[in-house]
DNA sequence: ATATTTTTATACCGCTCGTTAAGAAAACGA
DNA sequence: TCGTTTTCTTAACGAGCGGTATAAAAATAT
């Protein structure tokens, strides 16, 4: 399995991770390699050497982040009606924005707030849009089968639901509680579409 | 009226404006000495000879960002009925953060994406904060004459809104059209309280 | 005119940023 | 044991940052 060479002294798993902690609570530009390489417990080189540029690591850790923190998506996409999906996607992502221990808010939101020259802001644009695409092909399909009345439009309710929850990320890290969230979750789902008779 | 001393050779309002168009599109981090210097047309010892330091110049671009561009919210207030202030507030903002010819998005909600160090966050959290506090106060006296039901949270009812208007901002940086957000706003007064019988 | 006050323009400061060069250290294959 | 390869640590690089020292320029006051 080791090839030659001299063996990693890190978990490049463990680094990641400590990674997308710092991204998440900093942002893209707010996290210097020097705070990443030391919450990473590694010298800069290796985080070079392992991750390549600090853009390429703040994409790593995107991935990351969207595998570890962001399966509330997924699992919503998976419930059987499309009023149950937007509950869950909802609530699910109120409370992915208020866990207790971990930064306020979302990644995908806020590690970069404006459009800059570089190209974050467009991977996490794409990111955010990728979402909005699974639900309105999913509410698409709950009109085709009778889910959804056939005047709803797929594109508006997904585009109403990313709007909550991209609301949600900047009430989180003004440290509205997670209760607050999950109240305009409430209140909102009473705006979505029961389904078609 | 003039004193003694070389008169200034540029208008101190046109520069400031300027300065509120670059933290606007690059925020307080991405907006450096040397664009806004640029930007207003004067050299960088004349921004602090008028204006102060960054976080200075930060503060007066705010307080001139919510005269020009906030109108709306005080527009909204000043409604007559609960049901209007909030239709107005969502319009309002939804037209805001898509006005041709300006960065779309808002800058006290985008300018600052982290809480950070120094407290540039803070001055815009506290200028959300007051925004809610506002509507809150608005709902709570529509309760008192009957406008709202008795049983309806007013603070409830103002974090929904500024929930919103918080996705509205981050949707248009995305380049979501005027027409979406406005959908949206629709679609979120479906789920807003009708007068009390 | 001359002294005083304020703004102007240029150049520079120390600091932090992302990134990398250089060599010692630790594994492998022969 | 000896090269080879990769990672390690240390130190530094150039660039850009916010901020300023300096002195010439332009106004008023006497």
């Amino acid at each position: 399995m080791a090839g030659p060479g001299r063996p990693r002294a890190f978990d490049t798993d463990a680094a990641l991770d400590a990674a997308v902690e710092v991204f998440w609570r900093r942002g893209f530009a707010g996290a210097s390699l020097t705070e990443l390489s030391s919450a990473m417990g590694i010298n800069k080189p290796s985080v070079y050497g392992a991750f390549g540029d600090k853009a390429q690591l703040f994409q790593s850790a995107l991935h990351r982040y969207v595998e570890r923190n962001m399966g509330y998506v997924t699992d919503a996409l998976e419930q059987p009606t499309a009023r149950e999906c937007a509950q869950a996607f909802l609530t699910g992502n109120a409370r992915a924005v208020t866990m207790p221990g971990r930064p306020a808010g979302c990644l995908s939101v806020q590690a970069v707030a404006t459009p800059d020259d570089s190209g974050e802001y467009a991977v996490l644009a794409r990111n955010r849009a990728t979402v909005q695409q699974l639900f309105a092909d999913r509410f698409r399909r709950a009109i085709a089968v009778g889910d959804l009345p056939a005047d709803e439009d797929p594109d508006e309710l997904a585009t109403f639901l990313i709007t909550l929850s991209s609301g949600f990320a900047i009430r989180a890290a003004d440290g509205t509680p997670r209760e607050s969230l999950l109240a305009s979750a409430h209140r909102a789902m009473s705006a979505f579409p029961s389904t078609a008779t």
